[in-house]
DNA sequence: GTGAAAGCGCTAACAA
DNA sequence: TTGTTAGCGCTTTCAC
């Protein structure tokens, strides 16, 4: 029940073992009678070749690192969740690591992984990256013969492809949604305004804003972390005027709901919210979120086909592909006057 | 800039191969003088070991394969966060497999991790093993020397560590804690009874009842699922004695409080609901739910310790180990009178 | 202190 | 059709 090597089988079936080898290739080099002999024998003794020294030989490990930020995150999850579907049906595996937003895990994620261990990464590059944007850890591994798949987090400042949301349009869509149903003073909120995604989402808010009301307002725009958040938006919310907002992430939307409430604002018909939020969650607080629908487990999908098309047809030019997202209208919201 | 293998160092060095390779391990046989030099040599041309070609030498990778039945679910998400934190800080790496639920799946990533790719397994069992009792795969890893650490969805007959939650405990002491807040007729749903822990929650609940009520109204055990929980509910408060319920799993305690809201219950007032749900669904839904906090990553945190240790030392005896889970109190539940 | 050589388990070019 | 051999990149024993 130990495992059994090439050398063992071919000791026992007295075949050399390059035949043995080439047999359970199914070689055409190898007549019937030996070939079925010997991978009965191999089925009986239950022989799998040895990954590593396969992997070692031929230069490939049919193996794709992922590197996420967080898995905390509902929608690494799904995007990971889709990655795994493809690669596995094209029979890769998938080593996941999380670079907890840290610039320098992700480094070293990088340099472990690009030693032998993978073929390829699908990344999304963690929060500090982003900030200090400093990607020789990428183009290094890119230089060994590494390809790398940016996703959602992404830069066009290293030579990969490239799977993004369409974070402008959408944001833009929403705003107008807003304004459409009659909102007349939209604000936004941002804790994720150092991410790539959060600035195209604060663009996408302003252009549709110029666009219906020609100019922007800045007290609108509010930038906030995790700690200050409740009393930007409590600030934010003395200002009665305002009936509508956009929640960029989803501690944002939650939290703006939450305290328009416990202003005696009713929602929607005071404020409507739109937010980026889980479905899980947008269903399950009252009133349920509007929310934008990211379609992550899209973006998983089409990242490992990417790649994977590289690694097995060697394309060389890059793909910058964009996910469209979808609005989804609950009860945060108020209906668009036709 | 590409990749530079020993052999062409120890050519450029005017060095044998042993030599370079002893120096860059800090072997003592090397000379002082000698080891400087390599060793800044290869620092410039950014020598790094292929990880193949050592992995296949020593027989170990350094890699640890985890096998999750679903990372949509965040207690997965967490468990899997706490693994990958232990894993690193012991220069462990990650190779995580999803096995959706199927036992086919869980077979498959078992089988083609264990020929090289790893050095162990921490598992959560796929819903339709638990269902089959089917174990083989396991045993077979386990005899091919590749050591199991059994999470969450464990099972105690093959050989090999497991980590559990305390659901047991933990449901008697969440039912007593119901009945201790005045509620005199509690139920319990479930849409995961298939599983070891919707079991064993169950069992639970039945010996708080039975101690505090003497009997058990099987009435009042809903075993549902997703597609018939709406109904059953509904079903089950038509029963207006109910005034406290348990849900098993997620779904059924969202389903229960909404649908518990919607027939004009106040919930506590009229019906207390605990569950094991999210903190962040639980704390933003109305009421906030009382919930059972299980400790996600302190359980990947142990996990991945007991496996490592047993890599490392080759310890032989298995652990059982319990994670206990903390009741939170939040406005789904009356306090408990003293 | 340094190097030659074997070998981890496998594939494949070449020889027989 | 089958077998011999070299070699993937590395570590390590043993000889010098």
């Amino acid at each position: 029940m130990k495992k059994i090597t090439l050398k063992e089988l071919a000791r026992i079936l007295d075949f050399s073992i390059s035949t043995v080898s080439k047999a359970l290739n199914d070689s055409h080099e190898i007549s019937d009678a030996t070939k079925l002999k010997i991978q009965e024998v191999a089925r009986q003794y239950n022989y799998k070749p040895n990954k590593l020294a396969v992997n070692l030989k031929s230069g490939k490990t049919r193996t794709i690192g992922v590197i996420i930020p967080s898995i905390q995150n509902n929608f690494f999850a799904r995007v990971l969740y889709g990655i795994e579907k493809v690669a596995t049906k094209a029979n890769y595996n998938i080593i996941t690591c999380i670079s907890n937003e840290s610039f320098k895990k992700e480094v070293s994620n990088i340099e472990v992984l690009a030693n032998g261990s993978i073929d390829g990464f699908i990344v999304a590059l963690a929060e500090e990256t982003q900030i200090k944007q400093e990607f020789n850890h990428f183009k290094e591994a890119i230089q060994q013969g590494k390809p790398i798949v940016l996703f959602d987090r992404v830069t066009y400042s290293i030579d990969c492809d490239t799977v993004a949301i369409d974070d402008f349009d959408a944001t833009y869509e929403a705003t107008k949604h807003l304004i459409n149903s009659s909102c007349k003073c939209v604000a936004i909120i941002s804790t994720i305004n150092y991410l790539s995604v959060g600035k195209l989402r604060i663009e996408g808010y302003k252009k549709a804003i110029k666009e219906s009301f020609g100019s922007i307002d800045d007290q609108l725009i509010v930038i906030a972390n995790t700690s200050n958040l409740d009393k930007k938006i409590t600030h934010l919310l003395e200002n009665d005027k305002i009936d509508g907002i956009f929640a960029v992430d989803e501690d944002a939307a939650l939290a703006a709901l939450r305290i328009a409430k416990s202003k005696g604002y009713h929602v929607p018909n005071d404020i409507s919210i739109i937010g980026y939020v889980n479905k899980k969650i947008a269903v399950n607080v009252t009133p349920k979120l509007t929310t934008i629908n990211q379609h992550g487990i899209n973006m998983g999908k089409k990242a490992a086909k990417i790649l994977i098309d590289k690694l097995e047809n060697n394309t060389k030019d890059f793909e910058h592909k964009i996910i469209k997202s979808t609005l989804v209208e609950r009860g945060s919201t108020k209906t668009v006057l036709v």
